[in-house]
DNA sequence: GCCGTTTTCGGCCCGACTGTTTTCAGTCG
């Protein structure tokens, strides 16, 4: 799938040039629309080509599939290469600051002069931009916030981004699945941490064939460089920028290793005095006798912790924060785990702002196993999204009476939903007498999040039909900060009300420090996708190991219960607030 | 540039928010 990332990519890039000559904005929009359906299909772009199955995709015309061929054939395409004459190409690199438009960038590039990042960087900090018609003090304070954002930013890779890295590579290497026992990626991605540093895979094989797949693991297609080639370890950076390590190991030291590489630092610093205490030494080679030198155990993770007097501790609460001492009582909970979930409650389709059709959103779902979805297309308000007014919704609900006949019989439910708007008064987008039709109603805040928001998420809860808040802190990773919330209250009311607050993947934005106050207090948390694609379904792994990260238990998981324990929970909700 | 049960032209990307302004421009979702 390197090819779909490369042609997006290109599509993306057309697209910042045209917009920076001030070409048509539909035009524009259509160069950005074919990279975002390219980039999210999940068929190969070639493939498409060759059985001719691109000219039925939504959204691309022949004259993209032109240039789609061309590239494929020649590794560029004109237009592009074109647009690179008249274009600081470097320059629109910094359309990913938030705060940064192309006007600024084209401001400064004419009278400037500034043709380069760094230039412009520079422009900015010396003050010179300040000069330009526009730019007052708050505004140049606001573009220098965003530069620091954006060079942290850069730093870190974001859990989604980590993930998707390390299944392309694991991907590639699995052309060599017989050469290898073990393969599996460690670290910050393993623990799901919200951030992850660098990709770090690890794999257990006998010694004589690690030359062949470290040689193999650097000929990745989405190479730019590499740091290091061993036979114990190798080190790309990928196309964005990304590092991804491999280790190899041998199979006896399969345990030890995953429990050094995947962390965290402070587990592992603590696990280890115990092991010093029993008078044994564990390192990545395994866990030996101090006295003897002798090779104990290593072999799984499980024998590891075994021998050190515990239980098997999940890698997601691996942060020494209390999780070693309840393993020696053996006492830790059991953790939601993905096999436990039953569907997801948050998920769009092109009826709004999603890219797949409703059919194709079910039928995905059907294939992940699930027991029921809830489709949550927006309502409204959310104009950009194209938002569905009560009209649509109705004539949505036939589709899905439609579609009921199909899947009922196969034990598959699709549950009537939308993402209502909570708008600035607090009340919802959508009436009483249309949201009682649905059978599970997702609210979210969608504007203003420079202001407190209690008030509001509070008023949405006090809605008997209002069954989940959707991404309640307003947080999006390494974009927004997220709007005040008194987190206390809404906890309270949540609890009261029976209402569950969401834990959006992708935001990542009900942190572990949340999601533990909602074990604490018995909130329910569901966790969710909020995909806008097929390709985003099966992001609910990472979900569930957010919540993991929080301690969540699968009693206080929504979406661990099976279909008539969701209409049981919308129901009681009704009940009881309308006896209030 | 793409699309079509209003179909080969004309509509699609609108409105909130912020900041720089005195009536508007840039950014963002």
């Amino acid at each position: 799938m390197e090819k779909n990332k490369e042609v997006a990519r290109l599509f993306e890039k057309i697209a910042d040039m045209l917009e920076f000559l001030g070409d048509n904005h539909y035009r524009i929009n259509t160069y950005r629309r074919v990279a975002e359906v390219l980039s999210e299909t999940t068929e190969d772009v070639e493939e498409l080509v060759k059985t001719g199955k691109i000219h039925q995709i939504h959204g691309i015309g022949e004259s993209s599939v032109e240039k789609i061929k061309e590239y494929l054939q020649t590794g560029t395409v004109s237009l592009y290469e074109e647009l690179r004459q008249k274009v600081p190409e470097e320059l629109l690199e910094l359309l990913e600051v938030p705060g940064l438009g192309v006007k600024t960038l084209k401001l400064a590039y004419d009278r400037l002069k500034v043709k380069t990042k760094e230039e412009f960087i520079r422009a900015v900090r010396s003050g010179q931009l300040a000069f330009l018609p526009g730019m007052g003090e708050k505004k140049l304070h606001n573009i220098l916030r965003g530069l620091e954002l954006w060079e942290k930013s850069k730093e870190r890779m974001s859990l989604l981004e980590a993930y998707g890295l390390s299944k392309s590579l694991e991907k590639h290497l699995e052309s060599l699945r017989e050469l290898y026992h073990n393969l599996q990626s460690a670290g910050s991605l393993r623990r799901r941490k919200e951030t992850v540093g660098d990709v770090d895979i690890l794999v257990s094989a006998n010694r004589e064939n690690w030359e062949r797949i470290h040689k193999y693991f650097v000929s990745y297609a989405g190479v730019k460089e590499v740091l290091l080639h061993g036979e114990t370890k190798s080190s790309i950076i990928t196309q964005e920028g990304r590092q991804v390590d491999l280790r190899t190991v041998e199979p006896h030291q399969w345990g030890s290793a995953l429990q050094y590489f995947t962390g965290s630092k402070e587990h592992n610093v603590r696990i280890r005095d115990i092991a010093r205490d029993r008078g044994l030494k564990l390192s990545e080679y395994g866990l030996f006798n101090v006295d003897t030198g002798e090779w104990v155990a290593g072999r799984t993770e499980e024998e590891v912790y075994e021998m050190l007097g515990m239980e098997w501790i999940p890698p997601e609460i691996r942060e020494n924060t209390g999780e070693i001492e309840l393993a020696l009582e053996r006492k830790l909970p059991r953790l939601v785990e993905l096999k436990d979930i039953k569907g997801d409650f948050h998920m769009h389709s092109n009826w709004s702002d999603g890219l797949n059709s409703l059919e194709e959103m079910v039928e995905a779902c059907y294939r992940l196993g699930y027991q029921y979805m809830v489709i949550g297309d927006h309502s409204q308000s959310s104009r950009v999204a194209n938002g569905l007014d009560p009209a649509r919704y109705r004539e949505q609900f036939r589709l899905i009476e439609k579609l009921r006949e199909h899947y009922e019989p196969k034990g598959f439910h699709i549950l009537k939903g939308c993402e209502v708007d909570i708008l600035p008064d607090g009340s919802l987008d959508l009436p009483d007498s249309l949201l009682e039709e649905f059978d599970f109603v997702v609210a979210s805040i969608h504007s203003r999040f420079n202001q407190d928001n209690t008030y509001r998420i509070l008023k949405a809860m006090e809605n008997p039909f209002v069954n989940l808040i959707g991404h309640p802190t307003g947080k999006v990773y390494q974009s927004r900060e997220g709007y005040p919330v008194d987190m206390d209250k809404v906890l309270e009311v949540a609890k009261e009300t029976g209402t569950a607050l969401e834990l959006n993947t992708p935001r990542a934005d009900l942190s572990p420090e949340n999601i533990k106050r909602c074990m604490e207090l018995g909130v329910t948390v569901a966790i969710v996708t909020d995909a806008h694609a097929v390709s985003h379904l099966p992001y609910m792994e990472l979900g569930v190991g957010l919540a993991r990260r929080g301690w969540a238990i699968p009693e206080l998981v929504l979406n661990t219960r099976d279909v008539n324990g969701i209409r049981e929970f919308v129901k009681k909700k009704r009940r009881l607030l309308h006896k209030a």
